[in-house]
DNA sequence: CAAAACAGGACCAAAATGGTACCCAATGTT
DNA sequence: AACATTGGGTACCATTTTGGTCCTGTTTTG
């Protein structure tokens, strides 16, 4: 449950390949070839990714993607936003106009601070630290307490 | 994205009903037509419901379900855990067994972090919450610095 | 101009989702 | 004992979403 697609998952992994060499341009096919996926998987990913402003892309002979800035500042939030739409858990949330059950629906509101919250989770962690390049940083404040499984 | 089901979302609306009169037995058939559902879909998460031990239920003629502990005792998590299965961002985070990737991919690791985090937030809501019994209750902690959107 | 590489859709198969129906088991009433 | 009521479980189907591929431009370099 809960599952981000599994392209959203792609993506990260692609990001994580181009934050190793951030300098270097990356062609698809290549990015592809690195990753085991299926090159117009690859490429269409790319795309949203670029969409988004989370990579730079170069046309031409010698064109290819890299990252558009620094890793630590690519939070997961911003590629699950890449990928998927905005960050809504309920239908009532996304707000598409009617909630047939206006009657004992204070529940609607609730979730919203719920989204909240996780999007603060999913805002705290940086690409760098998806990618496994910041070795155990800032441990995503009070993992402390019996948090159950 | 990110949603939760719809099914879980008509969950927590039958549930935080229930809250609001924890001592009496609802039927399936009230339940719908309160919340204005389809009966069998009602039907259908209330067994669920049943079978993760959040609700009590008896048969025969004046049958019908209950909460099975107050609501602030029953977290958001739960009810997700509920409906939906554990939480688990990735299929790799599920398991599932072989991931062919296994190239660049400290990525999976990862996203079990994400994953407690968010699970952490889950928790912290209770269904007392959810319904909107508890009026604005503890705020969730930190929601202080900017987060955007 | 030709080749390499990105851009943007259209398209399709497969899987998940939501919703319904059916039949069985339990309980209480008459 | 018979029957009505209510939950329990499962199977089924229609619809939507998802993942993946392909095709047709457009830009850049040699």
């Amino acid at each position: 449950m809960l599952r981000i697609s599994r392209l959203t998952d792609y993506a990260t992994v692609l990001l994580a390949t181009l934050a190793c060499e951030p300098e270097t341009r990356h062609t698809a096919t290549s990015l592809a070839q690195r990753t085991r996926l299926g090159a117009a998987t690859v490429s269409k990913i790319l795309k949203q990714l670029h969409r988004a402003g989370l990579v730079l892309s170069s046309r031409g002979v010698h064109g290819g993607y890299r990252l558009a800035k620094p890793a630590s500042d690519i939070s997961a939030a911003a590629i699950l936003d890449a990928l998927e739409g905005p960050l809504a858990l309920t239908d009532c949330a996304a707000g598409s106009g009617h909630c047939e059950i206006e009657s004992s629906c204070r529940v609607g509101r609730s979730w919203q601070r719920v989204n909240l919250a996780i999007r603060r989770s999913l805002y705290d962690v940086s690409l760098a630290q998806l990618a496994g390049l910041e070795h155990e940083a800032q441990p995503i404040e009070r993992l402390p307490t019996g948090v159950p499984a």
